[in-house]
DNA sequence: AATAAAATTTAGATTAGTCTAAATATCGAT
DNA sequence: ATCGATATTTAGACTAATCTAAATTTTATT
């Protein structure tokens, strides 16, 4: 029933892989992201294709089925969510998180999964911004960023906040960060950061941490 | 370097069937605690033997050495405190806990342990009552049980909490549990495990929730 | 279109963990 | 102290995942 922690891994590389090019996955593009050899994948997709989680086809690829790519969509999920509790939750650093992370993932129980996110106030974003599927596997995909990745005289649109906590959201209220609201970046500290914004003729600071946490359509 | 998920199981079975009849632990009893065959533990106990984390004698049994103890009740310190986790922070129940912490105790990270015992307020029990060893392997081995598990006519004296919460210390300060205190459970209700309880003469009802918190010595 | 280079697969071996069945050791009872 | 029952180990085989080296297919170039 349930894969094996070697099988999740390939069927994620495989989904992180067929984001870029668009179509079939080659085998040596998944040895090199699994740091492990040609052959094993080989071996490796004949497997997965008998259990029908991928579509392959010898010398040509592989690509994820249906299942396969909910299964793959699942593990990012868990990933995501993970590293949400670990920066948020534990204070742990975004540089460290990643390889744990990478462990947790693989952690089986869809009864956790669902109430670590109901804990964490279902959130869209990961920490480093990226979107985290819900548990249907749909992705926000709206074109957005956090705040704090625009650079100088960038400008946009505020259509969220990352998190439904309240004192956060108060905070943002304060300085009129509110959805729908036009900022424009001043200036960016380049040791911490803080952003210099400009919004509703105001100018106001910002911490980075902040502005990770609030989502910009750029216009 | 790092052992694998296997031989952690091992080991903490290893650990566990040494604490009832002292000595030497069977083939068969490990076989038994971990369904799977002698066969299978004689191939492990010479491996783990090997790699000097059991003392093994052929025919006659194994006992953890100092590193198998210590990586041993590691793994019990972990266990523990995501069972914690799952119960106080999660919202789960008691009975789905244990096979999640049964996967979560093989994560590596000593960091991400040391974070989630502070965040938790490095709590003294687990959900069940059972003491957690702090990093360096010490148990808190007073004879103790919780409130909860008392039954109607017992009496015992107030130890301490199983946590550092300031709201709930206040709670019971306010309802005189205070450490020292001798009380007696009156009557238990069968459905919810609220306690009727008599203490310094008054008479006071206990949520079965907050009895689990407080560590009791029968007298 | 032929061929060299690159990518991929196959063949065969290896390791960790497991199993069954057979062999051996220990223990308890008479 | 021997014999039978029980416990344990050994022998040999199996699966999952991996590797190296050799064989094959694709591709890119002339």
């Amino acid at each position: 029933m349930g894969l094996s922690y070697v099988e999740e891994n390939y069927l994620k590389a495989i989904l992180k892989l067929s984001g870029a090019p668009e179509g079939l996955v080659s085998t040596n593009a998944i040895a090199a992201r699994l740091s492990t050899t040609a052959a094993s994948v080989t071996d490796m997709l004949k497997k997965l294709s008998e259990k029908d989680l991928i579509h392959y086809t010898r010398y040509k690829g592989a690509a994820l089925t249906p299942e396969g790519q909910r299964i793959a969509t699942g593990l990012v999920r868990k990933h995501r969510l993970w590293e949400v509790f670990l920066v948020e939750s534990l204070g742990m650093t975004w540089d460290e998180v990643h390889d744990i992370a990478e462990q947790l993932e693989h952690i089986q129980s869809d009864r956790l999964i669902e109430s670590l996110d109901a804990f964490l106030g279902h959130p869209k974003f990961d920490p480093h911004g990226d979107p985290i599927p819900n548990a249907e596997g749909k992705y926000s995909v709206r074109a957005q960023v956090p705040l704090s990745s625009l650079t100088e005289g960038q400008e946009g649109t505020v259509i969220g906040v990352r998190e439904d906590e309240t004192a956060f959201l108060r905070h943002l209220n304060e300085k009129g960060l509110t959805p729908g609201r036009t900022v424009r970046v001043l200036t960016k500290d380049t040791y911490d950061n803080t952003l210099r914004l400009l919004t509703d003729g105001r100018e106001l600071n910002l911490s980075g941490k902040a502005a990770k946490n609030i989502m910009i359509k750029i216009s």
